[in-house]
DNA sequence: TGCAAATTGTGAGGTTTGTCACACGCCCTG
DNA sequence: CAGGGCGTGTGACAAACCTCACAATTTGCA
């Protein structure tokens, strides 16, 4: 689908612009990938061979403690980067399980490929510069709020940023994207 | 000082190969500066004009809430990187505050000159990619351990991974790194 | 359409953590 | 060497949160 590649140009080109032939050169290194609801992409244990760019759909990325018990680090939506980032970037075993909570459609990269478009484009390189930075900024955000705020305003801080995710989410998984109790959420916002 | 420039290149070396050449480009962007305890590098509400490579000493990065209390985002050692990167990178004001807890040295880079060195060497553009990744690796693992443990597992898992800051730091900052209060890391740790 | 699974709300009781208060010892500096 | 600031431990009580249990409702799918 030619669609699912310009989706990825105009989400590049919100950082670097590429010539038609530039996009040619970028494009060849992904590959196409649909998925269904609850299936995964890659489970904790597994080595992680991509990562991905989410076309459209919804997945959780998440750890599975000792009790079995479902910690989420992390949802991807439209235009996100998800992968392990870990076990991606060191070849090694996932810690984390990546699930569609929609059917998804993804283009996805390789390490070896993510290589071969740094060295071959620098602009790609400077676009994937920009993009983990901006992934490094959100990260500390996260962690200021797990540090200054109390369960519900980390709450209605998510709700006023991402009012989005919270009609495809069910409370449940928003209670443990947050870290707390499905219990306790459900009183403080009631 | 020759000495604190080649500390610089042995960090970069680890990730990228130079010449001399390339590193006299290099250093010819980094400006040496030196803090006294206690001294701020920035203050919440300050514009932020560099990152700041360290050298020698120790430094505290922090958010002050409404109520004055610190809640510590990290702490910075010899060869980190640190600075308010969101900030930073978008040229505006300072959430954060960056403390020396010792007396302290550092090699600065304004953002200017990040661009330039980006530019003109794309191996320190690669280098810093790879920098900016393993940052975001880190926070990542940070928030997965405010998901999973409890405040003691937090504690000994950054004792084990971290054991030399436990001697130059006093209990109280690390428990506002843990996002504990003082009096219960302390009972935890009796 | 109909049944099983998923989602959410709510009560009770226990655990963890925060806050306030005070005491003690140490180190630094004048 | 004396005082003040700092770091730390601890008791008492309050607040936040978790777990278990059960019920009501909705959703998904066969």
């Amino acid at each position: 689908m030619d669609d699912d590649y310009t989706s990825l140009r105009k989400h590049i080109e919100k950082i670097v612009q590429l010539t038609d032939e530039e996009f040619a050169f970028v494009s060849k290194h992904f590959n196409f990938e649909k998925f269904k609801k609850k299936e995964t992409l890659f489970t904790g244990g597994d080595p992680v061979k991509y990562v991905y760019f989410v076309l459209s759909g919804l997945l959780k990325l998440f750890y599975t403690d000792k009790e079995a018990k479902e910690h989420i680090v992390s949802f991807a939506m439209e235009d996100w980067w998800e992968t392990d980032f870990q076990a991606y970037y060191t070849e090694s075993n996932a810690l984390l399980t990546l699930e569609c909570l929609e059917d998804t459609r993804v283009l996805r990269l390789s390490l070896e490929d993510f290589e071969k478009l740094c060295n071959g484009l620098q602009k790609m390189e400077r676009f994937f510069l920009k993009k983990s930075i901006a992934g490094h900024i959100g990260s500390e955000r996260r962690i200021l709020s797990f540090l200054t705020l109390g369960a519900k305003d980390r709450y209605e801080q998510l709700l006023a940023k991402s009012p989005s995710l919270m009609q495809r989410i069910p409370k449940s998984l928003l209670a443990s994207y947050l870290g707390v109790s499905r219990e306790t959420l459900s009183r403080l916002i009631s």
